[in-house]
RNA sequence: GCGUUCAUAGCUCAGUUGGAUAGAGCAACAGCCUUCUAAGCUGUGGGUCGCAGGUUCGAAUCCUGCUGGACGCACCA
């Protein structure tokens, strides 16, 4: 909050006391400060009728008149800082010395040194973030950007306010559709094993919609589906321990800062059998295919292909995670789930199978299949409690696309249930120390879907295929520029002085592919970030393929620009730290400034917002008020050729709108360009 | 049928959680590059906030009904 605020906010808290001898917080006291919706109505306004909860009575403008007439004689008290107040209808507001308020904010983000905004909370939160949870397998669509950038964009935000934020991505490696795909790998004797191993992730898709294909014609591919899944899930939970022994190890291995790194292997399941034969051919399909260990080798196969792969996905568009997990890890508890909820009552059979009755969800929630086998929500259940007992964590966020709300708030509900109900299970200590504190902690931050494409017709758009169509269209637009074409390709690069020591064709078209890969990742990523979660996204190759006006680009561009621009001006002697920096209401730009600087101010409200809502888009739109209010003042006003004193408040201005740009574009995993 | 969710300019979307005159960007049209990057800037046109009621000082926002779309609803994930 700037000093402005904070004044209005101790000056609003004396005026409630005094008038009605009540005390309020500063919270309370900063909420009933608005914006006001065009800036000729003033800087901060407070709305009367926010007024009656503290027992003013009357027509708002006679509330107004009210506060008014109390503060006009107190007015010296913010005078340093303050203009004026006036009194429109039912509003009190308050007009800021806009010289002072420029200058603060500018020196604030220089003076903050790269960190403008970034929080620090008295009790930092433990949050877990499940994103991105791509399917093995399958190829990573457009569809899973989404999950996957929203994800990573909620985890820096709850970095960026102070928090702990733990990514995991919870593979979706396990299920009926995995017996189905052994299944296709079995009944198909024409895999090319030579060009299996150059694209595996492209066979193996090929596989999945060929097996589904032919189920509609032919009965006994399911049949044959379910019984290899639950041979496989026999394989893997041919167990050892029990899931209450597992809990009771598994927080020993907590580390100081929360995190537990893993890596991409498959947890428990792997050591199962750990020493299998891996390798493929057409002679030791008999094995694969016709004994339990050989089918779990090629169910790991499939795995560890597949996460290959995400990983190369993910690198290249700047994602990463703490851990990777997948439902098999779970899959080895799920009886244990299973017996303990029906013990206790919680669960029960119908029909066969093994369901929970959830308030206030009419749909019964199922936990198991009549033949035994786990279904995903009972998955669900073990992986939460497991997360319990290693990270202890005060939130979990599962970043899942909406059409599974009905899921979430199914298995939120049996942990209330599990709450309500834990005095009645049996033994288990460490399962119930951790099942019973799990409710209310549990977010489903859901998002919409992208309208025009789909798995299982098979036209899937895959995620490399769709940047590298922006990253072409980026290329042409790049190379419509006459400065580059024309002749300075090394002005691209920054570390090459122009006209000297030019580099060989080669790798000035290195600089291009990667300047344009950079911006064909903005234009797709913050093309998913910019609309609120929730609505579904009718995709379109034009709205994706055009950087012009609210996109990402168009930020990368006034980056850019800023970059260009500061670095003709030279820095200034001052280095940033503590700078003179002051505005005079004299210049003609001043209102330009001061709209910037208000702008900035508002940063931390923005992110603030971003973070309690989990919407990364209100960064989004925040981002593009302020890049849009610098381009105008860019076009409109010259900074080089005038006089030192004239441009080095500007000079810091300018870094101030960078600083915040930047921060938002890493937010948003966005990347930055120096120069495009 | 039940449930969830959405409907704002031709198109894509904002709209400070019930507040001041409903805003941007695309697209269309008209302008601005010998001067800090034109992926930019300026201007014009474009609205019964799906429809009908209700709640109150005040509704795009809240409640009800209707219309239309999306998604989900027992052994897939």
């Amino acid at each position: 909050m700037d000093i402005f605020k904070k004044k209005l906010v101790s000056f609003i808290k004396a005026v409630i006391k005094e008038k009605k001898n009540i005390d309020i917080s500063d919270e309370e006291s900063e909420k009933l400060i608005k914006n006001p919706p065009d800036v000729s109505f003033g800087d901060y306004s407070l709305a009367s009728y926010y007024l009656a909860r503290y027992g003013f009575k009357g027509k708002p403008e006679d509330i107004a008149e009210e506060i008014f007439n109390f503060f006009a004689p107190n007015f010296a008290d913010i005078e340093e800082l303050f203009d004026k107040i006036e009194i429109k209808g039912a509003y009190v507001n308050f007009f800021v010395n806009k010289e002072k308020f420029a200058s603060f904010v500018v020196r604030d983000v220089t003076d903050s040194g790269g960190d403008y905004g970034r929080g620090a909370p008295q009790k930092p939160l433990k949050v877990i973030i499940d994103f991105s949870s791509p399917n093995i397998a399958k190829p990573f669509g457009v569809g899973h950007l989404r999950s996957t950038v929203i994800g990573m964009s909620l985890s820096k935000i709850y970095e960026f306010c102070g928090h702990n934020a733990i990514k995991i991505n919870y593979l979706g490696d396990f299920g009926t559709q995995f017996g189905k795909l052994i299944t296709a790998f079995c009944r198909y004797g024409d895999i090319d094993f030579s060009e299996f191993e150059k694209d595996p992730v492209k066979i193996l898709y090929g596989l999945y919609v060929r097996i589904h294909k032919d189920e509609q014609a032919d009965a006994t591919v399911e049949e044959e589906a379910k019984n290899r899944f639950k041979t496989l899930e026999d394989f893997i939970s041919v167990n050892k321990r029990s899931f209450e022994e597992y809990l009771g190890g598994v927080n020993s291995v907590n580390n100081i800062n929360g995190k537990n790194i893993e890596n991409g292997s498959g947890g428990e399941a792997d050591s199962a059998c750990a020493s299998g034969n891996t390798k493929l051919s057409g002679e030791n399909k008999n094995f694969f295919c016709g004994t339990p260990e050989g089918q779990y080798n090629l169910w790991k196969l499939f795995r560890k292909l597949s996460i290959d792969e995400f990983k190369r996905i993910y690198e290249s568009i700047g994602i990463e995670f703490d851990a990777y997990e997948g439902e098999a890890y779970s899959a080895e508890f799920s009886k244990d789930i299973k017996e303990i909820l029906l013990e206790s009552g919680i669960a029960e059979i119908s029909e066969g199978a093994v369901i929970v009755n959830v308030k206030g969800v009419k749909a019964p929630a199922l936990i198991a299949k009549s033949d035994g086998t786990s279904l995903y929500l009972s998955r669900d259940i073990v992986t939460a409690v497991s997360r319990m007992a290693k990270y202890n964590f005060d939130k979990m966020i599962y970043v899942v696309g909406s059409e599974q709300a009905l899921h979430f708030s199914q298995l939120f509900g049996i942990f209330g249930k599990l709450k309500e109900n834990i005095q009645k299970i049996k033994d288990n200590p460490n399962f119930k120390n951790y099942a019973s504190i799990i409710d209310g902690r549990l977010v489903h931050v859901k998002f919409g879907r992208i309208i025009g494409m789909s798995t299982r017709k098979g036209n899937l758009v895959f995620l490399e295929d769709y940047i590298e169509e922006a990253r072409i269209k980026a290329k042409e637009k790049l190379e419509e520029r006459p400065k580059i074409l024309g002749g300075d390709l090394n002005a691209l690069n920054p570390d090459i002085e122009p006209g000297v020591n030019k580099e060989p064709a080669e790798s000035e078209n290195e600089q291009i592919y990667s300047t344009s890969l950079k911006v064909g990742v903005g234009a797709v990523i913050f093309n998913d970030l910019k609309t609120r979660r929730t609505t579904d996204v009718n995709f379109s190759w034009d709205n994706v393929l055009s950087f012009e006006g609210q996109t990402g680009p168009y930020l990368q561009y006034t980056v850019s620009r800023i970059n260009s621009l500061v670095s003709k001006l030279g820095v200034p002697d001052s280095k940033g730290k503590n700078p003179d920096v002051a505005f005079s209401k004299n210049d003609a730009d001043f209102n330009d400034i001061f709209l910037i600087a208000r702008q900035i101010a508002f940063f931390g409200d923005a992110l603030n917002e971003a973070m309690e809502q989990n919407e990364p888009s209100v960064l989004s739109s925040y981002a593009l008020e302020l890049a849009s209010l610098f381009n105008k003042y860019y076009q409109n006003y010259r900074l080089i050729g005038n006089a030192k004193d004239y441009v080095e408040p500007r000079f810091f201005m300018l870094s101030a709108v960078r600083m915040v740009l930047i921060r938002i574009l890493n937010l948003l995993c966005v990347p930055v360009l120096e120069r495009m």
